[in-house]
DNA sequence: GATCCGTGGCC
DNA sequence: TGGCCAAGGAT
């Protein structure tokens, strides 16, 4: 069914949120924060995103100040939100913008763009330039799901939704204002239409989702079970220089973590092929620590990641002052921590026990 | 279609 | 505690 888009814009004009990116009522939003805004909320909460944002917006004010940044700069500022690889396209995508001298105005050319997909590519059209498309989040699958009670469990239901989702833009009020209509259901599915205890009585929607009419909107949308996550462990050594510097590596630029800095140390291996943990220590100092040292026992991090669980075990040491310890350079160099990049993984790793910490920074 | 890719909050 | 989930994209 195709629900009536004045009484969600309705309600949008009473309920809006106000959040950094979005323009004053009436007003256009400018085409720099909406993609900024849209890349950093992919799979992330509007919580975590706003001090980034802010950050982002402070230190570039246009995209093309971004575009001319060194990528190092701007993967520090990101450091720590996680999906790295939006940091290295967000950067390449604010270099081709800077060269075409604007954001295309159309889904198909802003799709081209690196990071931008079918979901951001249509947010960034309805939102900054009122182009009547539906972008389908997580929030408008599960909107979209409810209203048609489709049981379909994701992501195998997902080309269904979207085309469920696109019907939402039959309607003439809806098209009248695409900018506001595309926000009102991401604010329809961040409160009432919510995935747990949805607020079925006051949606604006009630009375012709089929998904209140059957008493089931909390199960929907139903998803497929995701398998079990395995868990890889590491030894990792804390080495401080007397300045109170720390040995960081630089890991490859795509991949896990891809540009970000981490501690020196062993593969971060499988469960399965892991030898006993006195065994994995054994081979740890003698294959992979950086030096020869008194290691000394600094505690045990866990950190979980989208696929798999890292155990991490850390072992610190401290260089005297006027001595010399050759440190092959695949070890990585010291450096302070303003200079580091560091993932939230890394940070933990960092300061965990209370010996052999780098100076805060 | 399936997999890889972070992090933090919630119950 | 552990599983679930969040304004997805790239390969």
């Amino acid at each position: 069914m195709t629900p009536d888009a004045s009484l969600l814009l309705h309600w949008y004009d009473h309920h809006r949120r106000t959040l950094p990116w979005r323009a004053a009522p009436g007003q256009q939003a400018d085409p720099y924060h909406v993609w900024l805004s849209e890349i950093m909320l992919q799979q992330t909460v509007v919580q975590t995103v706003i001090p980034y944002y802010q950050r982002f917006l402070a230190r570039f004010p246009t995209v093309d100040a971004l575009a001319e940044a060194p990528q190092e700069e701007v993967l520090q500022l990101w450091a720590g939100l996680g999906y790295y690889a939006r940091a290295r396209n967000l950067h390449a995508c604010a270099q081709a913008v800077h060269k075409l001298r604007a954001f295309p105005r159309t889904v198909e050319g802003l799709q081209t763009l690196p990071g931008i997909g079918a979901y951001t590519s249509r947010a960034i059209a309805a939102i900054a330039f009122n182009i009547p498309t539906v972008p389908v989040d997580g929030n408008v699958e599960r909107i979209t799901a409810r209203l048609n009670a489709v049981e379909d469990p994701l992501p195998a239901a997902r080309p269904l939704l979207a085309r469920l989702a696109s019907h939402l833009n039959d309607d003439p009020a809806a098209q009248a204002r695409p900018s506001d209509f595309a926000q009102a259901l991401f604010d329809l599915g961040a409160s009432l239409c919510s995935p747990r205890s949805p607020s079925c009585l006051t949606c604006p929607w009630r009375d012709g989702c089929l998904a209140r009419a059957r008493n089931m909107a909390e199960a929907l949308p139903a998803r497929q079970k995701k398998k079990a996550r395995p868990t890889r462990h590491a030894i990792l050594f804390r080495v401080i220089d007397p300045e109170g510097r720390v040995l960081l590596r630089s890991r490859p630029p795509e991949g896990l973590l891809g540009g970000t800095d981490d501690l020196p140390g062993t593969p971060w291996s499988e469960s399965q092929s892991t030898p006993s943990p006195a065994r994995l220590a054994e081979t740890a100092f003698t294959r992979y620590a950086p030096l020869q040292a008194q290691w000394e026992d600094c505690g045990e991090v866990k950190h979980i990641f989208s696929h798999f669980t890292l155990l991490v075990r850390i072992y610190g040491c401290t260089i005297p002052a006027q001595s010399n310890y050759p440190i092959p350079p695949k070890h990585g160099r010291f450096r302070f921590l303003k200079e580091a990049v560091l993932s939230s993984v890394m940070k933990k790793c960092l300061l965990v026990g209370d010996r052999h910490r780098p100076v805060p920074g």
